[in-house]
DNA sequence: TCGAGGTATTCGAAGATGCGCATTAGTGCC
DNA sequence: GGCACTAATGCGCATCTTCGAATACCTCGA
């Protein structure tokens, strides 16, 4: 089949680069706030921009953005467009991802607290 | 404890921000040829720029984001430099990631030859 | 101490990104 | 058609990335 050929031979650059890409995409605050309201369920324009606090013409940017990574997908119903995750899947590995980041904030946290109980301690002596 | 506070409180638009540093971080082929270089076992600096055929100090720069990201870490032995990878975790969100990619890969992949087959199967009609 | 091997950093240019602002486009209602 | 509402696009500007080239830094052996 053509298609396991293509997928071993040069698809570790392929991917990686594809990978590349929707990391870029994802790699934004504001997006990464988006994708996590769209968590929740589809949403309109309108409403993201008022939930997030954000002007609508800048939504509309990042929605662009994400769409053309084919990260959400847009639905029109009437004058509104509704936005929806295309593939909870890769929001999977961004909820991973988050788990690990929030683990080591923990740890960093116990850390410089016990490093400023120490310096404390030692401030004492 | 202040820790909880710390995560709970303001700690959405927080860590928001770090993880998209993570994922700028990660967002790039080279990086993620480096990283999963890496994955297989620690390794000196010329090396790879020699297996990944980039120049030292192009190596050197990416290595340095990765380091400062907290992604890598750089041991020295003798004149050389051993880098690893600080957390394992992070890639296995990463691998996850670039498996849902290979699978939409593969799916679209099969689309493709399934639009071909189709519009051959036309043609001949 | 000096030189060579190995690594890190700095700098400038070219390109990409993000934002606000103004404007345009699509839709429904009168 | 004209108007209000919602969303998308274009533009200018400041900022950030990335790379090659040059160079500085570190370590070991002679």
């Amino acid at each position: 089949m053509r298609i396991f050929e293509y997928l071993d031979a040069g698809a570790m650059d392929e991917i990686t680069t594809l990978q590349a890409e929707v990391l870029r995409t994802l790699a934004n605050p504001r997006r990464l706030e988006i994708l996590h309201r769209l968590l929740v369920g589809p949403c309109e324009v309108r409403r993201l921009a008022e939930d997030l606090g954000v002007s609508q013409p800048n939504i509309s940017q990042h929605l662009a953005v994400l769409r053309s990574a084919g990260i959400v997908d847009a639905e029109r119903d009437g004058r509104e467009v509704r936005y929806s995750l295309t593939d909870p899947d890769v929001m999977v590995a961004c909820g991973l991802m988050r788990q690990v980041l929030q683990r080591r904030l923990t740890r960093l946290g116990r850390l410089s607290l016990m490093e400023t109980a120490q310096a404390e301690w030692v401030e004492t002596q």
